[in-house]
RNA sequence: GGGCGAUUAGCUCAGUUGGUAGAGCGCUUCAUUUACACUGAAGAUGUCGGGGGUUCGAGCCCUCCAUCGCCCACCA
């Protein structure tokens, strides 16, 4: 019966087959696209995959980001591209170290200063070493096609060149710099902490209305009442009439053992319907009031608070929690007989991602990317960005999106990042913690210097701080390309076509992606990003450890196959809408592959002596023109990344046409006796399979391929087949 | 407070530039070894959140309202 292959008697079965497949595409070299047949007179198409990090296992968000890449890359291939998938993994320079640090915690009772900094980096390396070894296998088991002979990790040799490259390059251009600042700082943690990594907590506070003392002329409101022995100054709006005449004046108190010398200062941000209308100005503990100090002139040195949260005042605060601190001046405000009012407010608490801490603004010394100061650009190929002007990283970052350089098909999400890059701040860059990428720079007393490698001479010690993580992945797409060497690939490969990274990410990654290749290579860093949503569970929820909602990827691959799963991840989703995950929705796709291993046999079994040259009949014709239009439709909707209706598209015309309608009406036709007939149904069918096994691969990459290697016509493999 | 969304079948969601409402799952009835039971056939289910507007024509465009969600933001 089946001359080929008896394996079509029994159901596909993706364990027996994926591992196999893998290995032979790997074996082919073709991931890498310079292997691929006349690469040279390819175009080059480039994807880089967004960097995974190194903390532990993959999730089901990871599994959709590789399905939607790898059919995105297959499909080019496919397309006659210079098709090249770049793999890499994450430090994660804070959520790695976080990890091992509680590890070691929980195992040997010990915190990082116990072991010291040498010992702590090896061992969150190690982790990160075997986290990632995980980590990619998982990747391999999707199926995805990344060229493993160029593969990345942030921390790895050729990235700590680029990074320093990078660093020293905006450093003497003057973009980096460093400065006393209001910066989040994880008491908690003892480090700083972006503002993406702090999470409001809604609570009720109390908010305390008082004045300083007896004799001072205004009463103010706030729900930090430890901060105002640090206080230089109220603030009120110029227009609010009850104020204008002290505005100038200056105050001298004793406030809670404390000597304060307050100035009255007019300012439009305080807004006058709040509280008294009146604010008290404490510049070390608050942005807004740092910001206002500095408009007005006042003193900004004054901190109360210290590293731990405890207050660093002399007389009856001192040394106390900020917590205990504020029930004290509370007590000593009602026993001088100065407070007015105590109310019941919620406010939003400021508190750090990783430990829960509850953040302090306090001022340190950090470096920071100047993103509103001038500088000439050396060499730029952005529309509307001229060699040698001069602009800033803030408008660089807008015209490359705003001048279509960038193509951001989804108008929402375009939307977001305008308005991000309009409330855009100076970027903190450098991390209280020890992995990571150390801040190049050395100091001798008054001396700076900005090398990789200690100075000539005596005494010099390095920053201890590191960057922060984004600094690394924001070179991403050019330091895995060879950066700052000026290698082939980079001039082939970069900018690169496509990004689709989580809607999460957008600020954090997508906006400073812009940001470096802009400044380093006056380049984009993509021509289209298409931003993803996320998957939750089935109930709506973000997978998440604490709820222990969290699916593996590899038990689904198990139980229904990667294509199953990927065609599962990916039909009828909306890209930048999130996915409710539902198994079995995953369980209809591996029926699916079930039915086209079904639809091959059948169609083998029918057409082994056929003669595959025979003319097509009129009325046979006029089917395979119905795929024709159908591919060309799925051909469109690649090229514009729908790839959710594409893959329902193909989904119904297999299952319900080829399957349902054709095949059953071909089992009239091959019992006829007209041969003109059968032959050309013959030939018509073995046509039909392989255009369907060609447009199905991006997405079902397996089961495809598996099915085209049993076609005794075909040669060669089916991922590097031509899209018909 | 600022910004961005969502509301379509019992559930989860599609619906591209405005042109007779779609899928999967579930449900009902039938078929019983057929290429495939990881199956086939037939079927039911909708005031597209509500009001108003533009249009020959609106799920889609405009406007108001309701409900839900997300992101950003230390009204102290």
């Amino acid at each position: 019966m089946l001359s080929q292959d008896d394996k079509f008697l029994k159901p596909y079965d993706p364990a027996a087959t994926e591992g196999r497949i893998y290995k032979a595409w790997e074996d082919s070299g073709y991931f890498n696209p310079d292997n691929l047949p006349n690469a040279d007179s390819r175009e080059p198409y480039t994807i880089t995959l967004p960097p995974p990090n190194v903390t532990g296992v993959l999730h089901l968000g990871h599994a959709y980001e590789d399905s939607l890449q790898d059919t995105v890359i297959r499909y080019q291939r496919m397309r006659g591209k210079r098709a090249l998938w770049v793999p890499g993994t994450d430090s994660a320079a804070i959520a790695t170290q976080a990890r091992v640090e509680k590890n070691i915690q929980k195992e040997e009772g010990k915190s990082r200063h116990d072991i010291g900094r040498e010992e702590l980096v090896k061992r969150v390396t190690q982790f990160a070493r075997e986290s990632e070894t995980t980590i990619l296998n998982q990747v391999r088991r999707m199926g995805a096609s990344l060229d493993w002979s160029r593969y990345a990790f942030t921390l790895d040799d050729a990235r700590n060149k680029a990074v320093f490259t990078a660093f020293k390059r905006m450093y003497d251009a003057g973009l980096i710099y460093r400065g006393n600042r209001i910066v989040n700082w994880d008491p908690k943690g003892q480090t700083t902490i972006s503002d993406d990594e702090i999470v409001h907590e809604e609570r009720t506070a109390k908010l305390y209305t008082f004045k300083y003392s007896k004799d001072f002329p205004i009463a103010i409101a706030t729900t930090r009442l430890e901060t105002k022995v640090g206080d230089v100054a109220v603030a009120v709006h110029p227009d609010d009439a009850r104020y204008t005449k002290f505005v100038g004046k200056t105050y001298e108190a004793v406030f809670c053992d404390v000597p304060i010398s307050i100035r009255i200062v007019a300012d439009k941000e305080v807004d006058p319907e709040f509280g008294t209308g009146a604010l008290g100005v404490t510049p070390a503990h608050s942005m807004v009031d740092w910001d206002m100090a500095e408009r007005h002139s006042l003193p900004k040195d004054k901190a109360v608070i210290n590293e731990y949260a405890k207050m660093t005042v002399e007389g009856r605060l001192s040394g106390l929690k900020v917590l205990e601190a504020r029930e004290a001046v509370a007590e000593w405000l009602r026993s001088e007989g100065l407070m007015e009012k105590e109310e019941d407010i919620s406010q939003n608490v400021s508190t750090a991602e990783r430990t829960g801490g509850i953040v302090e603004p306090l001022p340190k010394l950090q470096w920071f990317v100047a993103v509103n100061k001038p500088f000439v650009i050396p060499h730029s190929e952005i529309t509307g960005i001229e060699t040698g002007s001069e602009i800033t990283l803030k408008q660089l970052m807008r015209a490359s999106v705003e001048n279509g350089d960038i193509v951001m098909p989804q108008d929402n999400f375009k939307k977001i990042y305008m308005h991000w890059i309009d409330n855009l701040h100076d970027w903190c860059i450098s991390r209280q913690i020890w992995f990571g990428h150390r801040i190049p720079i050395w100091y001798r007393e008054s001396d700076i210097r900005c090398q990789e490698t200690a100075p000539e001479g005596d005494g010099w010690s390095q920053d201890p701080d590191v960057l922060d993580t984004w600094f690394s992945s924001a070179l991403w797409t050019f330091s895995t390309l060879g950066w700052p060497d000026e290698s082939k690939d980079l001039e082939r490969f970069h900018p690169t076509s496509f990004m689709s990274p989580a809607y999460e990410i957008l600020p954090l990654w997508v906006s400073r992606m812009i940001l470096m290749s802009g400044f380093h290579l006056g380049q984009v860093p993509f021509k289209t990003v298409m931003i993803h949503g996320l998957v939750r569970d089935s109930k709506g929820r973000k997978f998440s450890k604490s709820i222990g909602n969290g699916i593996d990827p590899i038990e689904m691959i198990d139980k229904f196959g990667a294509d199953a799963l990927r065609m599962g991840l990916l039909v009828g989703t909306a890209i930048g809408n999130d996915v409710k995950f539902d198994e079995s929705k995953i369980k209809g796709y591996k029926n699916f592959a079930n039915k086209l291993w079904n639809i091959t046999r059948f169609i083998l079994e029918n057409t082994e002596d056929a003669d595959l040259t025979a003319e097509l009949i009129s009325n046979d014709t006029t089917i395979r023109e119905e795929l024709d239009a159908i591919i060309a439709d799925v051909t469109k909707d690649m090229d514009e990344y729908r790839i959710y209706l594409a893959a329902e598209k193909i989904y119904h015309y297999i299952w319900d046409r080829l399957a349902s309608e054709l095949l059953e009406e071909s089992k009239q036709i091959f019992a006829s006796e007209d041969s003109t007939a059968i032959a050309s149904r013959k030939t018509l069918l073995r046509s039909l399979l392989k255009d369907s096994l060609k447009i199905l691969h991006p997405i079902m990459p397996f089961v495809t391929e598996e099915i085209w290697q049993s076609l005794s016509e075909t040669e060669g493999l089916l991922m590097i087949t031509e899209w018909p």
